[in-house]
DNA sequence: CGACCATGTGAACACTGTAAACATGGGGAG
DNA sequence: CTCCCCATGTTTACAGTGTTCACATGGTCG
């Protein structure tokens, strides 16, 4: 993101610490973990001593959310590319690309996903790089409104099928890096992620006014313009 | 799960040190979350001096699997409460309750949850509570087969199914606490739940076998004997 | 009763995050 | 060009952590 020839506050006595800290802990944090990262690695890292961090960042905490920023700032960049990669005229299968994109890079950097997948991270992440993830979140909105106005999603309240569709996949994402479901490499994590979204693509389908309903209970889309009814 | 006046081992010094830590693990993990967890605190809450945890626990990491095992077994005992009070005829509103207990478990007590929902916990649980969690996955795959068998479900293969209703859980739960969806209380908590399992449940009502399609590309459930095509 | 061994303690080590005082050197004012 | 200032980095220090070692204690059993 930014080229070392152009330091845009000042060039000082390193270069420009506050990226290169960024990176180290980068490394730091794919090495050993978000849990046992030491803000004195990534000092040690930067060949610059602990205090020094202090400069740039108010606390290793600040620290973690600006590369929790970083990551998510990729991770956007992962998940822009997969929408660009699906076809431009299938609004559902970009809004499924986005979901499969988001487990790849989780299984492909477990702990930059997990980095920034911890509680109250989302507020404390800088406002830029929250500003690009409510960005990422707005397209896919933008596909699916898209998908469900062309008539491939039924008419759910779309902040109901963006709740699901993303839990679903955040969820895959957290089952497959906490080691819940094995070993798995990345083609099985897009094998794993393609199923998920099978699943939730066969829920989002529209269907017909009627549907064979072995009881009264479950869903009946009859009378109320295709809203479905839920049971509490 | 263990009474005082049943010292299975022995009586010692302090009484039951090892249950004792446990309890005060959770208290502290519950007050101060699990990444501030500390041994010494713990130790301190039980009136103990530091080293006497290694008596009972090889390390930190293998007190938090303990207090880890201990969460699963009450999560477990929550779920199984949810089987119970749903309605005994209808399996498929039963597999739906555990969704939401888990749901409602993880926002009344996201420190527990969180510690148990850590990368490589599942390997290192106890191996009793670990069975107990097996037990609870496979009581919520009975329910989801029986209820697949009774006509409720699509016969969509019951791994995937288990797997994405799984995830779309846990992906809500993490969200919940990761503050993702701002301030969430008990009640919101179970309505997000209801909602996400809710569209989850729309895909997983069977559908005749002609359905609306817009175009060719998305699901078309004709050929296979109900197995949908999936498209990579 | 007496010895043993499981259980708990105190001191110590390497490490962590963080604060305060001090050093340094590049850039703008004169 | 010179000089001073202030942003940047260092040294030292402190409290707290996980963990180990040598030692104290006391219940249990021969």
């Amino acid at each position: 993101m930014n080229n070392d020839n152009i330091p845009r506050k000042a060039a000082y006595h390193h270069g420009n610490l506050r990226a290169a800290l960024i990176k180290a802990a980068l490394v730091e944090i794919a090495a050993e973990g978000p849990e046992q990262f030491s803000l004195r690695g990534v000092a040690r890292r930067a060949g610059v001593s602990a205090p020094a961090v202090y400069r740039h960042f108010a606390s290793k905490d600040d620290l973690l959310a600006a590369v929790a920023g970083e990551c998510a700032e990729r991770m956007g960049h992962a998940i822009g590319d997969a929408i660009a990669a699906a076809p431009p005229d299938d609004p559902l299968e970009q809004f499924r690309a986005t979901g499969i994109a988001i487990v790849q890079f989780a299984v492909a950097h477990p702990a930059h996903f997990r980095a920034m997948n911890v509680p109250g991270m989302y507020d404390r992440l800088p406002p830029e790089q929250r500003a690009a993830q409510d960005e990422f979140v707005r397209q896919q909105q933008a596909a699916l409104a898209k998908a469900q106005h062309d008539g491939y999603v039924a008419k759910i309240p779309l902040d109901e099928v963006m709740l699901a569709a993303n839990s679903a996949v955040m969820g895959l994402a957290h089952a497959i890096i906490e080691g819940r479901l094995g070993p798995v490499d990345a083609a099985r994590a897009t094998k794993l992620a393609t199923d998920v979204t099978h699943v939730l693509g066969v829920g989002l389908v529209p269907r017909p006014e009627t549907i064979t309903d072995p009881r009264t209970k479950a869903v009946t889309p009859k009378a109320k313009k295709g809203r479905y009814t839920a049971d509490h």
